[in-house]
DNA sequence: CCGTGTGAAGCTGTTCACAGCT
DNA sequence: AGCTGTGAACAGCTTCACACGG
């Protein structure tokens, strides 16, 4: 699946691909209501975002518009899932069984569009061994290494717990921290101007 | 709590907010290890981040730092508790009670540090009524605005389901799409250069 | 002398505005 | 005529480098 690219796929921003992901959400609505051709700027004004934004980010990957015309919306939702790799599987590992990890790892939305968790490991040994209900059993995170080795496939770690997992050059890392959203959150109700008390 | 701020708190970026909340996590660490004193510049090496970032990140709030020294452990923790408004508790209301939402509602990191997760909402009419491990008994969306202006006390909405939300302009709402994390690896794994097939 | 606090420089990301294509 | 694709302007964020205070 080869993209007409202008510039490295490294300098293109996580910002970019995060907001294709954005898109590729709007689309998908935008089909099952039966739309059939969207331009930037309706696309901009229906789900509030910037249509240079829109237009600039797609230029990255190729030429999808018509000019004078807009977008076709079938045409662009297949682009993003090509670009966004969601056409393949992907195997993914959880790091975490608590009841994140666990949660997570039967989540609609994470066993859907190609992903599927197929192992969650935990530091705490009272947790190995227990079946989660998506039917995986808990193994112990200091195979971490040895696991990705044997399963060959495992591509990527998703990462939600906040310890720092020690990267493996060849394996794709990623952290989320959802504390940091409440945090923000009680930064703004503690500093922002006083709330109406409704 | 005052805080001898610099610059108007509006204007202070929320990548900022985030890495204070990343500061705190290291502190918190540093502390449990005995740690007293800390520079920037080890805070940095320690941790992989910034040490000019970190300085002027703190210096928003206020000079905690003693020149030639570094800065205080414990003192420092604490300004940051003070800051984020950790040291409140806060009542948070839940949107979306599929598995995401239910683990979430009786997630620790979610139900600790002030926070109290004091209702959980979903759109699905069947979801309505029943109870979550937590205590809690699922409500329904539409009753949002009627909910928060019921309990008064609520000030903050996370959001974790794709859908958009109405604002609220009372009740700062803060949207989260963990998906978006996996296409992101998705699209790595995609193109960039090819994994070692461990 | 050492590390903080901070203006200034450098860099990255966003928005503007229009040339060029349909 | 209208909208895309894009250089150029702008805004915001990060890093540098050093004056200042302990």
């Amino acid at each position: 699946m080869a993209f007409k690219r202008y510039i490295p796929v490294e300098s293109i921003s996580e910002l970019t691909i995060n907001r294709l992901s954005v898109y590729l959400r709007c689309l998908q609505q935008l089909e099952h209501e039966g739309g059939t051709t969207i331009s930037s700027q309706e696309l901009a004004d229906r789900f509030h975002l910037n249509s240079a934004q829109i237009r600039k980010d797609l230029a990255y990957f190729g030429e999808f518009g018509i000019r004078g015309v807009g977008y076709n919306v079938t045409q662009l939702r297949e682009h993003l899932v090509n670009i966004l790799g969601l056409h393949e599987e992907r195997r993914v590992l959880m790091v975490g069984a608590g009841n994140l990890g666990t949660a997570l790892s039967h989540y609609s939305g994470f066993n859907t569009g190609g992903f599927r968790i197929v192992a969650i490991l935990d530091s705490d040994p009272h947790k190995l061994g227990k079946r989660v209900p998506g039917g995986l059993t808990v193994e112990s995170v200091v195979d971490l290494a040895q696991i990705v080795k044997e399963r060959n496939g495992v591509q990527a770690v998703l990462n939600f717990a906040p310890a720092q997992l020690k990267g493996h050059p060849e394996v794709k890392l990623k952290n989320v921290d959802l504390k940091i959203n409440l945090e923000l959150l009680s930064f703004f109700l503690t500093h922002a101007a006083r709330m109406a008390s409704v």
